[in-house]
DNA sequence: ATTCCTTATTTTGTATACAAAATATACTAT
DNA sequence: ATAGTATATTTTGTATACAAAATAAGGAAT
């Protein structure tokens, strides 16, 4: 027989997947792609029904989402899809723009060679959808580039807090590469980071990264 | 009759406190406050028991505490209280320590002079405790130093953040002050910090935060 | 009609009951 | 005894049932 990974099995196996964590991956998804608009009522006896699952799960569900910020639970009166007001945007935008600054710097300082490169074949995948106008890959593998950044940066809190704003945020920075000019300078952008990856200029890439979220807000302040 | 109050009447109101809710924060401060130690295991029926709640509000709440990050729940395998690494527990001091920075530059910019002043306060009473020697008073109205700091900053995510994983930390953080010299230096940085403050001198109020917070993992990093 | 109050109906919160999985125990074969 | 397997027990996951609260509907008085 051989040898066995040395590695203990549960830290390989696949995470087994309960009813509420499958269930509030779905809410998360239809709440970011907007089939359940902020704002509305989560309606527990339809939602439950459609889902297939009873309360217990469902409800479990609703508290994780809650805790991430995207639902708000109002005790006796139901919950909604938390609804951003342009300051809570700005707080995010803000705020992320100073962790993808951090995360920037510490990339170039800790990422492997290989990684640099890594990233650098996303940035030329991005440009391949940006001239082929393929607007909705284009969005994903640009989610894609900056959780890696922030992942490569080697602080698994920095990555944490990354995600979660990303996550909240996921619709309205999508708004605001909806009109082509937007575009355009978001592309612009990413070009420059992709030349200070390629010198592993930490300071300049965290620079470039903080002013292309704040003009992400510049981008978005006006749909809000 | 009266005119009512200009304030609509559930801005006002005390918010309901539902059983889950309850639940959570009664977890959450066993947790901080060492009655539940890093690793133990969360037998639901022994401490339902003693709650005196049924498994469901529970189970909710744990839910909550797991999206915060001081619970892991393994699927079917029950949860225990997250037990920091001492990576871990670098990772949130790194961050912390330049999302501490950012409040630090921004509350400078935008407190006004009367929260200025009540942060000084803060501070004088810090020194107060600290001449005296009571040490846990010290430490509470520390932790309400940094939050106020943060809440000043004027960023609600900032904020949010900040509070999170000043929560994860509380423990740890307590333990940084228990060597007699340890305590002198931090309260020479709560020092400067005032300094700085009076001053309104962000950029250096941020960086001796930064700093202050890279100490404590120097304070801390033995015990782990 | 409009306002107020009363009574249904729906919706939410919590407890319990049942099912499934994991763990512990006891037994058998070697 | 020990390894392995089968069985019992505990623990976790999910569904349902009941209670409490909130909302909606209906009707009486103005």
């Amino acid at each position: 027989m051989e040898l066995s990974s040395p590695f203990p099995l549960e830290t390989v196996a696949i995470e087994k997947q309960t009813l509420h964590d499958q269930v509030a991956n779905r809410i998360r998804d239809l709440i970011i792609e907007g089939h359940l608009a902020p704002g509305t009522r989560i309606d527990e006896t339809t939602l439950v029904e459609q889902l297939g699952v009873s309360r217990t799960p469902f409800r479990e569900a609703l508290r994780t989402l809650a805790a991430e910020g995207l639902v708000i639970i109002r005790p006796s009166k139901g919950s909604v899809v938390r609804k951003l007001t342009a300051q809570d945007v700005f707080s995010m935008l803000e705020l992320l723009s100073h962790l993808e600054k951090l995360a920037g710097q510490l990339v170039c300082e800790r990422a492997s060679d290989a990684d640099i490169e890594g990233l650098l074949e996303l940035h030329e995948d991005m440009l391949k959808r940006y001239r082929e106008g393929d607007r909705l890959p284009y969005y994903k593998l640009n989610q894609e580039f900056h959780s890696r950044v922030s992942e490569l940066a080697g602080n698994e809190s920095l990555r944490e807090v990354q995600a979660n704003i990303q996550a909240r945020l996921k619709r309205i920075r999508f708004l605001g590469n909806s009109k082509p000019d937007y575009w355009a300078s978001a592309v612009a952008e990413h070009e420059q980071m992709a030349a200070a990856l390629r010198k592993r200029d930490g300071d300049a890439l965290g620079r470039v990264m903080a002013q292309h979220l704040m003009n992400t807000w510049d981008r978005v302040k006006d749909n809000l």
